[in-house]
DNA sequence: ATAGAGTGCGGTGATTGGCTAAGAA
DNA sequence: TTCTTAGCCAATCACCGCACTCTAT
């Protein structure tokens, strides 16, 4: 008898609940929309399976091409697989966005 | 697109599946059913993950309303004098504020 | 005059680059760890984990919308857990969480993968 | 050479419950 | 109508990010 997941294999509660109520807020401007706790647990867990489901396609197409390592391609192949092909723009817009922090951090002349 | 017919856990009506996901969805069923057997799998929800964190919300100032309140130095120093009436109860009989 | 404008430039270029670094959400540290629970997977770079948290991030809004309008459908102003078992039905795309969410009353709770 | 796993150290926001209006039924 | 419950507050401390070193390729 013990917990099938661990907690720390799921998403902070309250991260899920703020990410969910700024979307409800963006739906309903008009009025404010409660969340039920078990409505909460619902989204936190499918977030949960999401993850593992995009990853473990994304895997498969790696290993298809006979490369070792992931890269952006196969997660962007791997969102089109399993029928997400409208999150790879707003995708590649927050990779150029890395690209640059991750420039910005490296990059030290004078 | 293909689906396929997945037969429904608790109903005996099936539900109809994207094709593509079926073998993941059958994937994960029956790896819960193999841990629920050899290990009799409970979920068991604990009402707070960490004691410390219980324990502190069990000891801070309330105002009367129930809400958490701010800290004042009247109680976080151990045994001020005496007296000074704390006047201040943010507590509202009102919820919102819009 | 042209240096002074060079670092101007320069610092509002810096000042750009952390208004925008200021966007994730989700904890990058734990959808590393959720990743990881997959004994499929190995090592995950850094880009892979930022695309991950965002496209993380871009299902709980998706899934969001899908069942707040369940929530208007019904005419409440609590989104509760049958609006989001709705929402699964309804979206192909979303079938893979059927066992997750169930329409019934149940609150079966997860195996890992 | 590069690039990710491991480790440790600060800094900090997620965690947290009693009361009651809000809302499901 | 009756009765259930989610939001509201903010202080601690578990954990996240980031620095570093070490190992694999």
């Amino acid at each position: 008898m013990e917990k099938v997941v661990s907690e720390a294999e799921e998403l902070p509660k309250a991260i899920v609940r703020r990410v969910v109520k700024d979307k409800l807020s963006d739906c309903s401007p008009d009025y404010d929309i409660n969340v039920h706790k078990d409505a909460l647990l619902a989204f936190s867990e499918s977030a949960r399976i999401f993850i593992h489901y995009l990853s473990a396609t994304a895997n498969d197409i790696c290993k298809e091409s006979k490369r070792q390592t992931m890269n952006a391609e196969d997660i962007f192949k791997a969102l089109e697989e399993i029928e997400f092909s409208e999150f790879v723009k707003p995708l590649k817009a927050s990779l150029a966005e890395f690209r640059m922090k991750n420039a910005g951090k490296k990059g030290e002349a004078a | 697109h293909a689906r396929m017919a997945l037969p429904n856990e608790m109903a005996q009506e099936p539900v109809y599946v994207n094709a593509k996901q079926y073998q993941g969805i059958l994937r994960r069923r029956q790896a819960r059913a193999k841990a629920e057997l050899e290990k009799k799998v409970v979920n068991a929800r604990k009402p707070y993950l960490h004691e410390s964190r219980h324990q502190h919300a069990m000891r801070r100032a309330r105002g009367s309303g129930g809400r958490f309140a701010k800290k004042t130095d009247a109680d976080s120093s151990k045994r001020m004098a005496e007296e000074k009436g704390t006047g201040s109860d943010p507590a509202l009989s009102s919820q919102s504020a819009s | 005059r042209n240096l002074e404008l060079f670092w101007y430039q320069q610092m509002m270029e810096i000042h750009n680059i952390s208004v925008f670094k200021s966007h994730h959400q989700l904890p990058l540290a734990r959808i590393k760890r959720i990743m990881k629970s997959d004994k499929d997977v190995k090592m995950i770079s850094a880009d892979t984990l930022v695309f991950f948290s965002k496209a993380c991030e871009l299902f709980i809004m998706d899934l969001t919308l899908r069942a707040w309008l369940q929530t208007e459908e019904g005419k409440r102003r609590t989104l509760q857990r049958c609006d989001i078992a709705r929402a699964i039905r309804q979206e192909e795309a979303l079938d893979f969480l059927v066992d997750i969410v169930p329409l019934i009353n149940h609150k079966v709770f997860f195996l890992s993968l």
